[in-house]
DNA sequence: AATAGTTATGATATATTATAACATAACAGT
DNA sequence: ACTGTTATGTTATAATATATCATAACTATT
């Protein structure tokens, strides 16, 4: 099983964080010969800011703040885009929010764990997760080609019995 | 394991689908003291009428084909949340969609196989899943109120090679 | 059956999320 | 410098969802 969970859940270096992710990002896009332009590196440092994930139009009034000149949705949406597409960030669709990925290199057969309080979302991958749900639809002769498993509920933080600090 | 997969993708009797959903929802109402009036039942027919869900906007005008007088944007919403809230329907977020559930009374602990060719939407229940969900999160020290799992991918009779006809 | 309380719907407006379409700018390779 | 490609700007609008206030329908009790 890999998972950010503890790193999510657990106060710690938030900035080395974002800069491995953004650095990551960088060397990922180097080798696609794709490029991450200043707008694209602006989203996924804005979507790395916290564990929570940002809607397109909170991440375009972030970005009103950073930068100088306000940008329009359909250029957020497009940085969005080719982020998805390299696998840099997520998309949780019941939040309809994205937040960066923390495993941009290895599959997508991501579980998402959402704090219904705190809004933060670990992720989680794991293979018999896969294997399981693989059977599964091969019984209903169903051929699976993608997933989106989005759990809720209160990361140990926000679990008023325990407390995680 | 639990599933309507054999009926959603095989070709079957569909008015008895539909009838029996009804009149099982009805039962449940009647059991809640809630009140299935004329536009949820409409709705909630609208839902079954094929396995494929349908939007709030898709809903409205096929309503307004059946009904005689238009209907507006909040009362569709609000028949889906009734409907939601009683476990009759559910709704896709990534399709921004909702389908009659066929198994309102069990725990909706569920999985969705959406057929990305015809969009048919199967639903499956699953205790090893469920169990396993359990044990990761709780590793993460994730308390675990709510699932939504949904599966992409070909449903039998969308898959080239095979074809279950 | 009149009344009062509750629940459901009507109606209007608007918020929120996402994309279409066309123009311009920046970049990469020749 | 030129050309093709890729990225962004700009404007408009589509698609999804909700807030708010008014009216109607139902329910239970007098």
């Amino acid at each position: 099983m890999l998972t950010n969970a503890r790193l999510v859940h657990q106060s710690h270096d938030h900035v080395r964080c974002i800069n491995a992710a953004i650095s990551r990002a960088h060397a990922l896009c180097s080798e696609a010969n794709v490029r991450m332009t200043a707008t694209r590196e602006a989203i996924l440092r804005l979507l790395w800011q916290s564990h929570q994930p940002l809607g397109a139009y909170q991440l375009q009034q972030q970005l009103a703040k950073v930068t100088d000149k306000p940008v329009a949705p359909p250029t957020i949406y497009r940085a969005i885009e080719f982020l998805l597409e390299m696998g840099l960030v997520h998309r949780i669709p019941s939040l309809n929010a994205f937040f960066g990925c923390p495993f941009p290199t290895s599959d997508h057969s991501n579980i998402f764990m959402i704090c219904e309080q705190c809004k933060t979302v670990a992720e989680m991958a794991d293979n018999r997760v896969n294997r399981l749900l693989e059977e599964l639809t091969q019984k209903a002769n169903f051929t699976l080609n993608n997933k989106n498993i989005e759990l809720f509920g209160l990361c140990p933080n926000c679990e008023p019995g325990d407390g995680n600090e």
